[in-house]
DNA sequence: AGCACA
């Protein structure tokens, strides 16, 4: 498999990364970016020598992971293609939500080694862990439209296809909602074609951010827009 | 290249 032999997940695993992106960045950005595939549970990057350049990102659902695998490989991001696969293990975010968080002792294994080698060394006890802490504080948001999209989802383009417009709407009311957003090129609108928009930014990075900021935005209380990439 | 959850 172009997936290099492993297994789906409902976490991608993310490398080659831009390393020079700071960690918090990095992290909205990839949030952005994949949100389009479906609810996110978390997104964890590392910056330490070893975890520096890759990130997971957890999805709801295994199929928003799979969509993601494949229509984001090598996306131009920060100027670095991205190398996607799923992850080789679960994310204890979903392992959290099934109930099925391992006890935190055989969690480490090089850190782990180290430890034992420095002190010794004595019989492991099985601490019983209290199971009944339910912290989910510290995580991302979950996106607030849940993005069920079990089936394709288009390749990301620095164009956007707005739908659900009403009629009146005018290319620069749009321009006004669209314009906020960074790389914001220009809004097209077709006069037989009532009720749907085209939005173009410099790059579908900056498309991709303006998505999931305007996603299901309601621009009347019957309006809520729905925002995908425009075809190719 | 590198698969974690501080």
């Amino acid at each position: 498999m172009l997936s290099g032999d492993i297994p789906p997940n409902q976490t991608i695993y993310i490398k080659n990364l831009n390393e020079k992106i700071k960690k918090e960045e990095l992290k909205r950005s990839l949030y952005c970016l994949f949100s389009q595939y479906g609810r996110i549970l978390d997104v964890v990057a590392l910056k330490t020598p070893r975890l520096r350049g890759q990130a997971w990102v957890a999805f709801l659902e295994v199929a928003s992971a799979s969509n993601a695998v494949r229509q984001m490989q090598n996306f131009p991001f920060y100027d670095k293609p991205m190398r996607i696969q799923y992850a080789k293990t679960k994310s204890d975010c979903i392992a959290e939500a099934e109930g099925t968080l391992a006890p935190k002792e055989k969690k480490r294994k090089q850190e782990d080694k180290a430890e034992r080698k420095r002190r010794g060394d004595e019989g492991q006890q099985p601490a019983t862990e209290n199971g009944a802490a339910a912290e989910n504080g510290g995580r991302m948001a979950p996106s607030r439209h849940g993005n069920s999209n079990a089936q394709e989802a288009a390749a990301p383009n620095d164009i956007l296809f707005i739908e659900n417009l009403p009629h009146e709407t005018t290319s620069d009311m749009l321009e006004l909602l669209f314009k906020q957003f960074a790389g914001f090129r220009e809004v097209r609108m077709i006069d037989a074609k009532p009720g749907i928009a085209f939005v173009e930014y410099e790059d579908d990075i900056q498309s991709s951010i303006a998505m999931q900021a305007l996603q299901g935005f309601k621009v009347t209380p019957q309006n809520a827009v729905a925002i995908t990439f425009a075809k190719k």
